[in-house]
DNA sequence: TAATGTTTTTATAATGATTACAAAAATATG
DNA sequence: CATATTTTTGTAATCATTATAAAAACATTA
C-alpha cells in the first residue's frame, strides 16, 4: 500500500488523510509489528520532524474509533495497535515481548449463547514462549 | 467455599494462607464479579481494618504467579481479577462496564498451527452491550 | 492571493494505575 | 520469651495516558 492507497482508505472510512495520519497508518501497515505508542514514536521521530507523542495518541484513538485500527489489550500495562482489522488471533511471547498474528476463520471461533447481547468485538490471544525463544532457552 | 477450604486451596498451591490473603480470595470466589483492585479495596476496607491498597496489589500479584487467579486484560486501563482459572470466556459490556463469564470447552477454542511454541495461557473475550443494557436503550 | 474560521498539532501539566521502598507489624522458629 | 523471617503499610516514585490551551496547519471565501 502506497501513500495514495492509504489516503483513499482513510477517506473512505471518514478519516481526513492528513500527512501525519497517513505516515502513521503507513507505519502500521508496513511494519505489522503491533507497536505501542512509544515504539511508533521512537521509530517515526527521525522521519517526521517535530512529531509529538500526543499526536500519536490522538491519531491512534481516532483510528480505533473510525474502525481502521484495533487496540489490543494483551498485557495490562500496554496497548498495542493493529491496522489489520480482519478476524485473526495474536500470540505474545513472554521472552522477546513480540506479538505475532495467526489466522483463524471467523467460523472457528466459539459461538457462546448470549441471548440478546450485541457483540461488537471478538478477541482471541495466547501467551507463552515463541519457537525462536524456546530454541534459545533449550540450547 | 468457606475459609477452611480456601486456606487448604491456597496451601496446596504454595500460598501461605494468611488472614488477608484468605479474605481477598474469599471475596473473589464468592463475588465472581471480576473486580479491579479499586473495587476490592472499596468493598473490603469496611470489613478489614487498616487494609492497604498496596497489600491488594501484592496479594493479587502473588495469586496470579501462583496460578490461583487470572489477570484479565480486556480494557487497556484496568486489570480485572478472576479466581476461576478454568477455561472460560468473558464478555465486557461497554454500557454497564460489567464483565460476565460464558462457558466454552477447551476443545472448542481454535487450535492455531504454532510449531515449536509453548502456550501458557489462552484468552477469549468479547465486547459489546449486554442484554440488560440493550433492553434499556431500546425502551 | 489575502482574510478568516476551523481543525490539528504541540508542549506542558494533570491524572490514575501500578510499583519501589523502608519502616512497622505479624508470624514463625528455637 | 527472644530472635529471625515474612508480610503489611504508608509514602513516594514511575509510567502510560488524557486534558488543556496556545501555535500551526489547513480549508473556505472574498
Ligand atoms: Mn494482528
Ligand atoms: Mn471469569
Ligand atoms: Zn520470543
Ligand atoms: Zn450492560
Amino acid at each position: 500500500m502506497d501513500q495514495q492507497q492509504i489516503s483513499a482508505y482513510l477517506l473512505k472510512n471518514g478519516v481526513r488523510p492528513l500527512q501525519k495520519r497517513v505516515k502513521i497508518m503507513s507505519y502500521l501497515v508496513s511494519k505489522r509489528n503491533h507497536p505501542t505508542v512509544d515504539m511508533i514514536y521512537s521509530d517515526l521521530i527521525h522521519e517526521i520532524n517535530g512529531l509529538s507523542k500526543t499526536t500519536i495518541y490522538n491519531v491512534l484513538n481516532l483510528f480505533v474509533q473510525s474502525g481502521v485500527a484495533l487496540a489490543l489489550n494483551i498485557e495490562g500495562n500496554e496497548i498495542r495497535y493493529d491496522a489489520d482489522t480482519s478476524t485473526h488471533g495474536h500470540f505474545k511471547c513472554k521472552v522477546c515481548t513480540g506479538v505475532i498474528d495467526f489466522r483463524i476463520k471467523k467460523e472457528d471461533l466459539p459461538n457462546p449463547m448470549l441471548e440478546g447481547f450485541r457483540i461488537d468485538e471478538q478477541h482471541f490471544y495466547l501467551k507463552g514462549v515463541c519457537s525462536f525463544c524456546a530454541n534459545k532457552i533449550e540450547a
